[in-house]
DNA sequence: TTTTCCAACTTGCTTATTGCAAGTATTATT
DNA sequence: AATAATACTTGCAATAAGCAAGTTGGAAAA
């Protein structure tokens, strides 16, 4: 069954994303994860954004309980933790892309995301289908 | 309230525009404006989400202040106020679309919006038209 | 084997934001 | 003239975010 413990303030599938997504920190985080493919706990903390680690430990907890995110031991290296996405989490991909779209078009000048952007507005299902591979999620 | 300085966390389109829409009701107040096209102050109220008066006077202000709407006496009615979207607002469709199917497809079963969501997956650009059209956005 | 490192968090505390109830000011309507 | 509606404000308690520092547990270095 889908979001049996989550508080839902409507049925409303916007709203219900939200409740997930709507704050400052999450998206930033599964940005890390699908577009910068960021896997490690301490990676989250040099992004630019300078995310607190309290904050960044709640929300992969919340992203893991969200069926999101699996937190495991990496497979290279058995004594680190590596964060990986899910199917659900890879789902987000699109609305990550159109997010950057829009900030790139509305917000910021000289983002160097250009490229992306373009191959994304020509072909948005093909950009997805291989950041998608890009992640191992074929 | 005190003028606010929009601080953009780093120079990544995601993050910035997160930095404006990263918050549990900017993007539902959006989806108001958007696809339920509501624009006085009391029918915001009216969602089923239940957003505090004092919250939503913050967010019209932000998203005035952010160039996504605008604060006007409603030409019907001269003495009501109507909030009105900007282009840099109805660019916002996609990402509103995309977390709709999102909530859809993963938070939500049964929520009434099966036939808009096909047409999205089968025809973007299409559906995105016509809600800017039926919001006198051509 | 003791020390040092490092990774992944946790804790304590301060500050900022949210949520709720109630109130206010300015027009309509009866 | 009284009532109602609209678009907000205000005050205050509750919650969340931000910051610095501390903890744990395994690994590599001395």
């Amino acid at each position: 069954m889908l979001a049996q413990t989550l508080s839902h303030r409507s049925s409303c599938p916007v709203s219900c994303a939200l409740d997930i997504l709507g704050d400052k920190w999450t998206l930033l985080v599964l940005r890390d994860i699908l577009l910068k493919r960021k896997r490690y706990f301490r990676e989250f903390l040099t992004s630019p954004e300078k995310i607190a680690s309290n904050i960044l430990a709640d929300r992969l907890k919340k992203l893991e309980a969200a069926g999101m995110i699996l937190r495991r031991y990496d497979p290279n290296n058995g004594c680190k933790i590596a964060y990986t996405v899910t199917e659900k989490g890879t789902d987000l991909i699109p609305v990550i892309l159109e997010l950057l779209r829009w900030g790139a078009k509305h917000e910021v000048v000289n983002n160097g995301h250009d490229q992306l952007i373009k191959q994304f507005e020509r072909n948005p299902e093909e950009v997805i289908a291989e950041i998608r591979l890009s992640l191992g999620m074929g």
